[in-house]
DNA sequence: TTTCTTGCAAAAGCTTTGCACACCG
DNA sequence: CGGTGTGCAAAGCTTTTGCAAGAAA
């Protein structure tokens, strides 16, 4: 945790920019939320125990954590633009429940290696990959 | 593609909608389309012989035929939603160039597979996915 | 005719930005 | 102090919708 803090400041140092008392209560709530926040879902969230801090200032810093690469973006077809913590987490891709919403996270090394193979196969330098898998949980499954 | 225009009308009819002139176009010019387009890419290309369709129409007949199964929505990063004809082709995953914006298709039944076991594992149902392997095609790798 | 469709313009949603004041270093 | 950050409101973009006129069945 102090940790992550300490990429996070050395980050803005190394970049000219500033730490704020802002940024430091953004990242711990971001840290804190658990699963996959949208700018707004952490907005909302902030507001309650820190209503002077503003919508844009949560997007700027959540561009912020993802540019210094303590977050990424996801965009898993909902239209918002959803974060995640990239903090002690290995690599893993997804699988979303298209009823109740429900994100779960599997990583698989045998994938992971076949999709390296399709890369080298078509040329390609791969910088990164985006795996998922929609449909029913085993709840929603169940109840239908 | 007499065939995929008798699935269309079809699928029209059932639902008590009406085949008009512009969907007509609309469908013929996004199976001519080759590539990617975004709705707005196949608007500008219609405006050419057909300056009288608008861009309402042409979104519109875009979600018609995906939900008819005759095209696929995907969100390759660039904010746009980009659809892809689904006729003739057997399902397949992308590579995209981050740098140039080409988009190559793959298909590999092993990753596939994989795919299915990790769901089950998990106790989802996939309804369907989507990979995309993010990163330098082979030109621009050169380039660099 | 009756119902659905179209094209326009306006509305919605989410993301991004301009600006004046506030704060960090 | 000088430059960066913040919060607000407004602007941007893409997607979606309301409506009066037009076209299918």
């Amino acid at each position: 945790m102090q940790e992550v803090k300490k990429i996070f400041h050395d980050y803005l140092a190394q970049q000219g920019l500033k730490s704020t008392r802002q940024r430091e209560i953004i990242l711990d709530e971001f840290l804190r939320f658990g699963s996959h926040p949208s700018t707004e879902d952490l907005y909302l969230k902030l507001r309650k125990k820190h209503p002077q801090i503003g919508y844009a200032t949560v997007h700027r810093t959540l561009k912020l954590l993802a540019e210094c690469g303590l977050a990424e973006g996801h965009n898993f077809g909902d239209g918002q633009t959803r974060y995640e913590s990239c903090v002690d987490e290995k690599h893993h891709d997804h699988l979303v429940c298209t009823d109740c919403g429900a994100i779960l996270e599997f990583y698989d090394p045998r994938i992971e290696k076949l999709q390296d193979e399709v890369a080298r196969d078509h040329g390609f330098t791969i910088k990164n990959h985006r795996l998922e898998l929609y449909g029913l949980c085993s709840k929603c499954s169940q109840k239908k």
